[in-house]
DNA sequence: AATTGTTTTCCTGGTT
DNA sequence: AAACCAGGAAAACAAT
């Protein structure tokens, strides 16, 4: 188990310095936040209100759709809370947090190693865990860890959430590296994206390589 | 095991 | 001509 994740770890270094931008912690402190040592079922009331602060802060969730006191709960409690329960509780701020909770939980359990001492292996796997696995959180992260993006991706205005491809192809090499798909290119990378204008998770922006975030996405700015 | 949502693949046709 | 953009259709995958 400790060997896999070191392993699992020294293979995933450079994406962990791609997304800590996103994290709201000091990597030099070394201290991660309070509730990444437990898993949500044993969190406190205290740990679940240090999550929604974290989850707040990081994914830059307005605090004001959030009604405090249906989160005044035990971990348990947080978990057995359905989507419905948290979208009435937030809204979308809601719905968001749901997502980021049932990350934590399955990728916690996934590892079934919990136990105390394991406070710093449990903080890896949580960051692991955390590389989000879609399209528009890939760039996203990217966009945000602000170092190494090497001139491949860029904001154009990151007020507004309008950032511009730069290296087309080398952009959809990394996204096909971390797939595991060396087929993927830019012109496939792109129709996933185009897929995204019916969500409004990007919405349009009629300059070659310019594209922009939508109403339902978030975690940028 | 079934359903639903997301991404990939391929394609035709249009624009810069 | 090369690189992009628009989406339709369908297959493949992932999550639930």
């Amino acid at each position: 188990m400790l060997l896999s994740v070191i392993r699992l770890y020294t293979s995933h270094v450079t994406e962990i310095s791609c997304i800590k931008g996103c994290l709201n912690f000091d990597p030099s402190s070394g201290i991660p936040p309070l509730w990444t040592s437990l898993p949500p079922e044993h969190w406190t009331r205290h740990h679940v209100c240090d999550w929604l602060q974290y989850c707040c802060d990081s994914y830059k969730l307005d605090a004001a759709y959030i009604s405090f006191s249906h989160f005044n709960v035990l971990g348990v409690q947080l978990c057995s809370m359905t989507k419905e329960d948290f979208t009435e509780a937030a809204g979308i701020c809601g719905q968001h947090l749901y997502s980021i909770l049932q990350d934590i939980r399955t990728n916690g359990e996934a590892e079934g190693d919990t136990e105390g001492g394991s406070a710093c292996l449990m903080w890896i796997l949580i960051i692991l865990g955390m590389q989000s696995s879609h399209l528009w959180e890939f760039l996203r992260d990217l966009l945000l860890s602000s170092e190494d993006t090497s001139g491949i991706l860029d904001w154009e205005d990151q007020e507004q959430g309008i950032f511009r491809v730069v290296k087309s192809e080398a952009l959809a090499q990394m996204w096909g590296k971390r797939k595991h798909n060396d087929r993927m290119n830019y012109e496939k990378l792109s129709r996933a994206l185009r897929h995204y204008y019916k969500t409004g998770i990007l919405e349009r922006v009629d300059r070659r390589l310019v594209y922009k975030f939508g109403k339902n996405s978030y975690g940028w700015h």
